[in-house]
DNA sequence: AAGCCGCCCTGTAGGC
DNA sequence: TGCCTACAGGGCGGCT
């Protein structure tokens, strides 16, 4: 099912095949497919030269000589090739341009779907009611923050057929829609005036990221799909929920779900993409990197900026102070010998009575997780209610502690492993091997770095780090963070 | 006016 | 094995 992606491959694959090529003769086996009717269309297109081949959102835009243009949509199945003029038709060929250098320019179309129109060139935008109406591309250039915080203000449209909707944005079908919708973490039916406008900003983001990487992927083969000479398109390799349903969310781990949205099947994860009954204006940013990543000084950054910070480690502190539910949880479990004479954890204890033991972790992160995740959701809701634009969760093992999903945007601080390493040696003065096997317990950065939405560099110099981070917050339209910050 | 639904088509997967 | 139904989904026309 050609999106904007798979057009755009078809036009490019297209452009290289036949233009400048002419047309000697054109064969319409299927009548309801043209327009005009079938005998004017062949007397129009006889003789005509391909000058140029355009694309609108999905729809081709074939340009003749004597200001001639074809308005091709694929729809559903429609697709083009370049044969041979003798080579034999097959069951759903429904137009053949036989070609003056002994080829055909076939259109085959099994679900009998797709549209052609044959006007003069420029009166298109006018004729064709899809393109005289249609939404901007969906790129930097033409779909701006402006445009898109408007066209949401103003309708109560669930977002996922708003955003099928060619008058609000061209080109974006249902596969395009799940995935970005994905990404920005917003329920399908979450209506459209009532995404924050921080959502709004990085599903733009996320949508002409996307469209920019399918058609650098040559589109995406689901179905039938496939490119002008033939092959399959590679992006359906990287479909995060399309097509997975039941299988765990990449960022989080829950089963996605399918479901029927405005008629059409939908994919989403229940947890990542939780319907929103009031929106809240927060942000919360997850922070996280491997150990030694230099995390705790993007962190510090942060908070010279004003910028709330939720801390992760300190929460795991707070939860088992003395006379706490989760320190009595952890004493039925491990016994007295993990108190101390004063009342308190004796860390070191419970550390070596489950080091290298799996079931005993288990038991000991089966207490924790829920008691720390319920605590920095208390935190998190009292500074959404306070309006506060940004919060910064810390949490060195925000993806093994189940705590992506609690966040609307992940930050990443990387650093290869070689520099990594070097860096924990000298601040812990440890051995080599003792560092390695620390840096090993973790999940590898690459993983984390595949479930990030912004990675941080930090493999240069402090300055490079932070200019990084400033870039980030002017980007996602905090840079009246950065104003506050120098004044102070 | 905005929003919802059925229709256009055919092949295929899954249930019984 | 075969028959039946549901489903795939882009865009448009018609209805509320």
């Amino acid at each position: 099912m050609p999106e904007l992606p798979e057009v755009e491959t078809v036009r490019r694959g297209l452009t290289r095949l036949v233009e400048g090529a002419t047309i000697d003769h054109v064969d319409v086996l299927y009548e309801k497919m043209v327009d005009p009717e079938p005998e004017s269309f062949k007397e129009q297109l006889k003789g005509k030269t391909i000058e140029a081949i355009d694309r609108r959102g999905k729809y081709l835009l074939f340009r003749f000589n004597d200001d001639l243009t074809m308005v091709s949509h694929l729809r559903m199945e429609g697709k083009y090739d370049v044969q041979p003029d003798d080579a034999p038709i097959t069951k759903h060929t429904h137009v053949i341009f036989h070609l003056t250098d002994g080829r055909a320019l076939r259109y085959t179309d099994t679900r009998k779907f797709g549209r052609m129109n044959l006007l003069k060139t420029g009166t298109e935008s006018q004729l064709i009611a899809g393109l005289k109406k249609m939404g901007p591309e969906p790129t930097a250039e033409a779909l701006t923050v402006d445009y898109m915080t408007k066209i949401f203000a103003k309708s109560k449209k669930a977002i996922k057929p708003f955003l099928l909707d060619q008058n609000n944005i061209a080109g974006l079908g249902n596969i395009y829609v799940d995935e970005t919708l994905w990404m920005s973490r917003i329920n399908p039916l979450q209506h459209a005036n009532t995404i924050p406008a921080f959502r709004i900003r990085q599903l733009r983001d996320n949508i002409i990221k996307e469209i920019s990487h399918a058609i650098s992927g040559h589109g995406t083969t689901v179905h039938s799909f496939s490119t002008a000479y033939g092959e399959a398109g590679q992006f359906q390799n990287q479909l995060n929920v399309y097509g997975r349903k039941g299988e765990p969310c990449v960022r989080c781990g829950t089963p996605i779900e399918k479901t029927k949205v405005a008629q059409r099947g939908t994919h989403f994860c229940p947890a990542c993409q939780a319907l929103q009954e009031i929106p809240s204006e927060t942000m919360v940013l997850g922070l996280t990197g491997g150990i030694a990543s230099g995390k705790s000084m993007v962190s510090a950054f942060f908070k010279t900026h004003g910028v709330p910070i939720i801390d992760a480690d300190q929460v795991a502190r707070e939860v088992v102070v003395p006379g706490s539910t989760g320190l009595t949880q952890i004493q039925q479990t491990f016994g007295w010998q993990i108190i101390q004479p004063d009342g308190t954890l004796d860390r070191k204890a419970l550390g070596s009575l489950v080091f290298g033991q799996p079931e005993a972790l288990a038991k000991l992160n089966a207490i924790m997780l829920p008691l720390i995740q319920a605590a920095v959701t208390a935190q998190m809701a009292t500074y959404r209610k306070q309006n506060v634009p940004l919060v910064v969760y810390d949490a060195p093992t925000l993806f093994e502690s189940k705590g992506a999903s609690l966040v609307d945007e992940i930050m990443v601080v990387s650093l290869p492993e070689d520099i990594q390493l070097a860096r924990l040696m000298a601040r812990d003065q440890t051995t080599e091997a003792d560092a390695m096997k620390r840096i090993k317990s973790q999940l590898p950065l690459d993983e984390k770095i595949k479930r990030a939405d912004i990675v941080i560099d930090n493999s240069g110099t402090v300055e490079k780090t932070k200019a990084q981070v400033v870039k980030w917050l002017d980007e996602a339209g905090f840079s009246t963070l950065l104003n506050t910050a120098k004044q102070a």
